[in-house]
DNA sequence: AGCCGCCTCTAACCTGGGTTACCCTCGCCC
DNA sequence: GGGCGAGGGTAACCCAGGTTAGAGGCGGCT
């Protein structure tokens, strides 16, 4: 209901106040981190799972020589799994953007989840699987999208992904990373972050000040961008416009 | 028991013969597909899990102009998951880069699978996240790594999946890939490909005749690619040598 | 044998994006 | 108020890698 996580989930699955409130009751305590700290400790119960509830944070990985790439944003809504340290201890982290906020869902309570609610299990599948689609598209980004393109379409994915949990406001949404964050994202220096940027202004696409984003032409971005939104899998309202 | 899923599984979780057994028994029949062609097709039955026996295939996303970025490559014993074209119709498509052949394990027998043997559930369960971290790995080569770097650390990772399996020979293992299809994977153009892998052979680092690829140096290709195979988390033989 | 198509390899040229080195603004702290 | 640090913004220069255009090699087909 007023958890973003339930938000997402609703739109792949229809789900009942009954799951609703076993989704709600499930939520551990929330837990606040500071923007700039490591959210999974390590040592932390691998079986539990986080979910943001507010903030952005990132997965990235950082080279041996301090080049750093953010491999994931996690928007308020989406899980991360920390039983990935169990056998991925420290070949990467997770850090927190801007402030966060996330809740727990203890192993246990988790799976008493799935068993209890088959629309929920689904949904939490389908969340598993999307994730995994937006990683594919951010290495085709990587691998054959130009600079410009590559801003564009994450512009137009974080537009697609805000407004699933209610954050965007129309054409508008909040974008809190600075500039350095932006490029270790996108895989470029932030001075060409900054040129990038510049470019998508002059074309009247987008403005971009105090961290809100707006899109004033999304066909156009769209476009630019190369963006289809199918991979996600999202069902009726949000995915257009 | 020769069967290359089993080998790899056997590297993260020691399997009993009975597991071996049931292994191979839920493996159906093979299938053989052309180099060229499509694995999966539209309609396929997405709750059977596909396995590769032989054969090197590649996920892949192509862009409307035509770009095509490679972003997994299927070695043999890697699975492929046909319920992601569940949500993901047709937005990306796996290929037979070689001639391929696979097997399928139904749905039904793959969840007994699971149920009957806990090791094999574990196992199967890092094969997903290490599927994930390799995925995480390829973005930071694409965002973070240059081109020999890049390439590098492509060969390296190789070395280690197929030395797993066992398909490499010491230091020496097939590579069947154009160098097309390797700018697609690299998220390069053909001809930097070409001009990369010259530079490898002049730094004496590797050989790469008749489809098969030497490594001459491990230690020195490694540092190169800035390449720690912690991410692939094996636990013992093969990872180091 | 001769042709054709796929693959490797190379050279010449050009450009997208990295590098370095600044300045400016704004918010915070003393 | 003044100092300081983080973030945004730019300019000048340069190089890694894209583009275009061909030249050989090799295997399969007729």
């Amino acid at each position: 209901m007023d958890n973003p996580l339930a938000r997402k989930l609703e739109h792949f699955v229809r789900l009942s106040d009954a799951d609703h409130l076993w989704l709600a009751a499930a939520l551990g305590p929330t837990r606040t981190v500071a923007a700039r700290t490591d959210i999974v400790e390590e040592g932390d119960d691998p079986t539990a799972v986080f979910v943001i509830l507010d903030g952005w944070a990132g997965r990235y990985r950082q080279l041996a020589d301090g080049r750093r790439q953010i491999v994931a944003l996690l928007l308020p809504g989406d899980c991360c799994d920390p039983h990935v340290f169990l056998l991925d201890r420290r070949d990467h982290a997770i850090t927190a953007l801007t402030t966060v906020t996330l809740a727990r869902i203890p192993g246990p309570a988790f799976l008493d989840l799935e068993a209890r609610s088959p629309p929920l299990q689904e949904a939490f599948r389908r969340e598993t699987l999307i994730t995994a689609a937006v990683q594919r598209e951010g290495s085709v980004s990587l691998g054959r999208r130009s600079a410009i393109e590559r801003m564009a379409h994450l512009f137009c994915e974080l537009h697609v992904r805000l407004a699933t949990v209610g954050l965007a406001a129309g054409n508008t949404y909040p974008m809190p990373l600075t500039q350095v964050d932006l490029a270790d994202v996108l895989g470029q220096t932030a001075v060409h972050t900054n040129r990038v940027l510049h470019d998508l202004r002059a074309e009247n696409l987008i403005t971009l000040e105090r961290r809100r984003l707006t899109i004033h032409d999304p066909a156009r971005l769209r476009e630019l961008a190369l963006f289809d939104p199918a991979y996600l899998h999202l069902t009726e309202h949000a995915v257009d416009r």
